[in-house]
DNA sequence: ATAATTCCTATTGACAATATAGGAATTAGG
DNA sequence: CCTAATTCCTATATTGTCAATAGGAATTAT
């Protein structure tokens, strides 16, 4: 089991941003110089979170990404969601059709892999990115 | 998030055997067969489950595999741990020291994959051979 | 002896994750 | 306008891990 990349920059950069409380857009450089991320990686990542409506953007000089100020509370969930490719630990878990075995009627072993997925999403929904914030600023200081 | 095909394997294959309930050695052929899993796959994931005391071997003719008698309550998550190369979600979670950034004191996600490896543990650990052998059996007749 | 089995390691192959690259579109400010 | 700064978007290269195959050694029942 692995965590990706994607999932883990996508946090730790959201973090950072969620810690500086700014209503005014951030620099997708300085939040790669601040935590160490690819900046060009980023970029993709941003995107993809701009695309899904976490963030929003503005172009041109002194532009940069803001936490979408429309979501009040954005859980870690909904980041990993949409960056990450497959949440789902087992292909079955996503539909019938999935299942390259043609098992699914008998199996016994993918009510475990739900049980798991339903465990770790309900992990990833209960936290929100605030709080990471928040937490983020009093280590800080 | 992905479960690899040996922890996948590794749970199939030793659920089909609990649901012999043989006390007489069952030919590794024979699991491949009615798995469909690759036998020589199979052989190392047989292997590893052997080393850490899961199963028990016998060489020969007639020889086989048998689960090992005196476990009597094997989870799921013996099984996973004694296959899977890394169970952790993150490396950070091994020790400190297997943190690459440098920043382990003050990073606060750290404690988020740790619930989720909790909750996904928690799970695993719950779960015996016995009882998916059971339901399989069940479903097969 | 022989054949059937597990034992163990090495190597290959396939694929997804990671990262880099390059230019297009947009926009603020002079 | 013009320029520079930024995000936008896609394509490509690189890397690394997982999955699978291979081959022979060790063991043992008959
Ligand atoms: S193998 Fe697909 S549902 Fe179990
Ligand atoms: S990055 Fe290693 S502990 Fe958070």
């Amino acid at each position: 089991m692995k965590i990706s990349t994607k999932g883990r920059y996508a946090l730790e950069a959201l973090t950072y941003m969620a810690s500086l409380e700014k209503d005014t857009p951030v620099n997708i450089r300085e939040i790669a110089d601040q935590t160490g991320i690819p900046l060009k990686y980023l970029e993709q990542i941003f995107f993809r979170l701009r695309k899904s409506g976490i963030l929003v953007a503005k172009r041109g000089p002194s532009g940069g990404f803001l936490l979408n100020p429309a979501l009040p509370q954005i859980t870690v969930g909904d980041v990993v969601r949409a960056v990450e490719t497959d949440i789902k630990p087992v292909v079955c878990l996503k539909s019938r059709e999935h299942c390259e075995s043609g098992i699914y009627d008998t199996c016994v072993t993918r009510l475990l892999w739900k049980r798991i997925s339903d465990a770790v999403e309900s992990v990833l929904d209960g936290v929100t990115l605030q709080s990471l914030g928040d937490a983020y600023k009093e280590k800080k200081s």
